[in-house]
DNA sequence: GGCAACTGCGGGTATATACACGTATTTATG
DNA sequence: CATAAATACGTGTATATACCCGCAGTTGCC
């Protein structure tokens, strides 16, 4: 693989290569790792709408428009209209609590393991590295 | 935005939010970031083959062959066939080397202005654990 | 030399992602 | 109250990404 200076492309690279870590550790209960974040943050808001759930992760609407589609075809989340007629607001189905509980234990070991392998001063930096990055726009 | 504590997570926001920044600023040559790293990568092997470009970018082969393609449709780069009637050798054309010259002058600004808000440690820092990352598999 | 194994690719499929545009609904303004 | 502005979505389009499968060409082995 060729170096680079380039921090996207280094960006882009390490979260390939971590998010195929994640990819893994999840696909014993068919997610992966997009979409346990989603039913992770759906978990922590009450009945969010499209628009906030996608302000809280920090997603494009229409992206997150399209990944709730996924995650309600495969049971997981529903979508129903709330007062305000214009939204309709996300739920998880017992189905996609169910499989959020497995998915966590398998999200912990993964988590853990990396967590490790960096040894907690890495770790430690690194969160804050991406916390800094994340807020520039 | 909702905080986390994944790993993953905040590596895929950080790389859009760093991604965004560098689509921006190459937008006026009319690539994006994936796509100059193309370039940059094609620039520096010896018309290579699709497969060893994607070994070189560490990315998937089928996904590097639809990236090409892209490229193609531009005219800032050719597929030919070498000795070996297998393989697609990929080389740029002038027009890409023109589009690469004006992109390197973009990228510049960008990665050095990053480099600069970052201040120099935190940048070697965050450089040192993405090659960490990188090379987790 | 002929068949088996290997290599290099393209295509199918699925997903994530963003931006621009249009539409329906709600709110604000005069 | 009527119209303008704002809000919430969906769709169209484009791109990046990966995995699997199959085909064609090459190599190796006997």
């Amino acid at each position: 693989m060729l170096p680079t200076h380039c921090l996207c492309t280094k960006l882009r690279r390490a979260t390939r290569s971590v998010n195929r870590l994640y990819d893994d550790a999840l696909a014993a209960v068919g997610l992966n790792a997009a979409q346990y974040s989603l039913l992770r943050n759906l978990e922590r808001l009450e009945r969010p709408s499209i628009t906030s759930l996608a302000e809280a992760m920090g997603l494009d609407r229409s992206t997150l428009g399209r990944n709730l589609r996924v995650l309600e075809g495969k049971g997981l989340l529903a979508l129903e209209g709330g007062e305000d007629q214009r939204n309709r607001l996300v739920s998880p189905t017992a189905a996609g609590r169910a499989c959020l509980d497995q998915a966590r234990a398998a999200w912990e070991r993964v988590q853990e393991q990396l967590g490790q392998r960096l040894g907690p001063e890495k770790r430690s930096a690194l969160m804050a590295l991406l916390d800094e990055l994340e807020n520039l726009g």
